[in-house]
RNA sequence: CGGGAUGUAGCGCAGCCUGGUUAGCGCACCUGACUGGGGGUCAGGGGGUCGCCGGUUCGAAUCCGGCCAUCCCGACCA
């Protein structure tokens, strides 16, 4: 049913957040036209404003990646099967997800390929061929690609069969070269979401049971939903000599001796965009930090029946110093009412709207609304342009300021199992606790709460024992229910 | 893949139990007029193989069977 529009949201036919925040967030990818079902099962089709901002994302990261050293390549879609299966934790890690071709060109096929879940066999092949020696490496090679995974249970933008993601495949020297690698990829990932997204996130090590299949080490960095939930929003895998040996990536070291590289994959993907959506939307819609916003600013002309003579001149004049200004502007100019139009880009999360009116251009001004706050001011026309990159630098600072709060007013300690229990059940969010390392106790604890452990962000060993059972503790964790 | 629910216009739904003219409502859409600083009003209009296949019947959106899809809850995942 829709919803009755109030002076708070403004908009019909959304959910409100706190009534169902899943439904809330299908609603918005589906209004704000981010995304739509598509005849295949699993699959969304991306549409313009939410590419948009993948676009955006896809810009920031490929910046920062090729800042760092990397380079950009592609590799095939398809991989034989019997790649895949070289690397035996590998595949059985993947197995149930892979999708295969068995059938081209009017025939079966030989041998069946594997649509790629990710690249580590095809690229470790080619890596191969690729190192000799020492001076060959460091190896820093980095794609933007599709890859599938066969999915049970599908949501836009956080699970989706096929999805868009970069993942960069990296071969070193030594294992400290790898691990710094891995180390820096997840600051670098940190850093993206902290000051484009302005999306907090926590860094840490994976459990040995959440880690990549096939990895040494897997890291990753989560971030808090609005609804409680954790997200995890990369991981960087420092992959040791193990696809090194399945693939015979060799080279003679600086000693004349033989030796297999070091290894390191890391990615991120099309669910930072639903990341995105689950931090900053309220139920008016999406709200957009700046750095990732398709439009900045819009402009939304009024008057009356004539404004197209009378104010439309003066909104064209404000569109152009703006974007001489390197901000990514917009004029509506439809034939709508302006309450309308506010909701409209309301509910696409544009970080600030400037109104334009007759009294407006009498006074030489113009009216700016912060989707962030929602406050309004009217600002001088003179010097506009400086003053509205510094509203929207405000605006990105205040969402990762107002983010970072949530996530500290949801992140609690437990110190006994019953405390931890009920943590879990009351106020969701992360929930930090000492840890013994034993597998069972971390698969007992889900069991009990479905939360499971997001990472450990630090190698400190905690005083105490487990928060589970009574041996001595290993690592502090931070655990969550997850999305 | 197990448990529950739902498929009727782009979206949200009613009609089904108790079969029977032309399948209806709200929003959205199209045309026109008046409007225009927070989702306006009026008038006119377009859009449906009622998820698919089969059965029962003189007659099926409605009853029966099968299939498919989607959503929610549990086991796998970025």
């Amino acid at each position: 049913m829709p919803n009755k529009p109030t002076k708070e949201t403004f908009v019909t036919e959304i959910t409100p957040r706190s009534e169902d925040f899943s439904r809330w967030y299908l609603d918005l990818v589906r209004r704000a036209e981010l995304a739509d079902y598509s005849p295949v099962k699993g699959c969304m089709v991306i549409r313009p404003y939410g590419y948009a901002m993948w676009e955006l994302i896809q810009q920031a990261l490929d910046a920062r990646i090729k800042a760092t050293g990397h380079v950009n390549a592609y590799f095939p879609l398809f991989i034989p099967n019997s790649l895949l299966t070289k690397e035996a934790e590998h595949v059985e890690g993947f197995s149930p997800q892979v999708a295969y071709v068995t059938h081209a060109g009017g025939e079966e096929l030989e041998e069946k390929l594997v649509v790629r879940p990710t690249s580590e066999a095809i690229i470790g092949t080619m890596y191969a061929n690729w190192v000799q020696s020492w001076r060959d490496l460091p190896i820093l090679i980095n794609q933007w690609a599709n890859v599938v995974r066969w999915e049970k249970k599908t949501y836009p933008f956080l699970r989706t069969t096929e999805f868009l993601w970069q993942e960069g495949h990296t071969a070193h020297e030594t294992e400290d070269e790898a691990e710094a690698e891995t180390l820096k990829i997840l600051d670098l990932y940190a850093d993206v979401c902290e000051s484009v997204l302005a999306m907090p996130v926590v860094k840490g090590r994976k459990t040995e049971s959440e880690k990549f299949a096939g990895a040494l080490r897997t890291y990753s960095i989560e971030a808090l939903m609005g609804d409680g939930r954790a997200l995890q929003a990369g991981t960087s895998h420092n992959l040791g000599q193990n696809f090194a040996k399945a693939f015979d990536i060799k080279f003679q070291a600086r000693d004349k001796s033989v030796q297999h590289v070091w290894g390191t994959s890391w990615g991120v993907t099309t669910r930072l965009v639903g990341g995105l959506i689950m931090t900053h939307g309220d139920d008016s819609g999406l709200v957009l930090p700046p750095n990732v916003a398709p439009y900045q600013v819009v402009i939304v002309p009024i008057g009356r029946e004539n404004w197209r003579e009378t104010v439309l001149p003066k909104a064209l004049e404000i569109q152009r110093a703006l974007a001489g200004a390197g901000v990514r502007v917009t004029l509506d100019e439809r034939d709508e009412r302006p309450g309308w139009k506010f909701a409209e880009w309301e509910l696409r999360g544009v970080p600030l709207r400037l109104e334009i009116g007759p009294k407006d251009i009498e006074k030489s001004a113009v009216l700016v609304a912060r989707r962030d706050t929602r406050e309004k001011q009217s600002l001088a026309m003179d010097g506009l342009p400086q003053r509205i990159l510094q509203l929207l630098e405000e605006a990105q600072a205040n969402l990762l300021q107002r983010a970072r709060q949530f996530r500290e007013e949801h992140t609690q300690r437990a110190g006994s199992y019953a405390e931890f229990r009920e943590m879990m059940e009351g106020r969701p969010g992360f929930v930090i606790a000492p840890w013994c390392g034993a597998a069972d106790c971390e698969a007992r604890i889900k069991t009990d709460t479905q939360a499971t452990i997001r990472n450990m962000p630090t190698a400190n060993v905690p005083p105490g024992s487990c928060v589970r059972c009574d041996n001595p503790a290993k690592a502090e964790a931070w655990f969550a229910k997850a999305y």
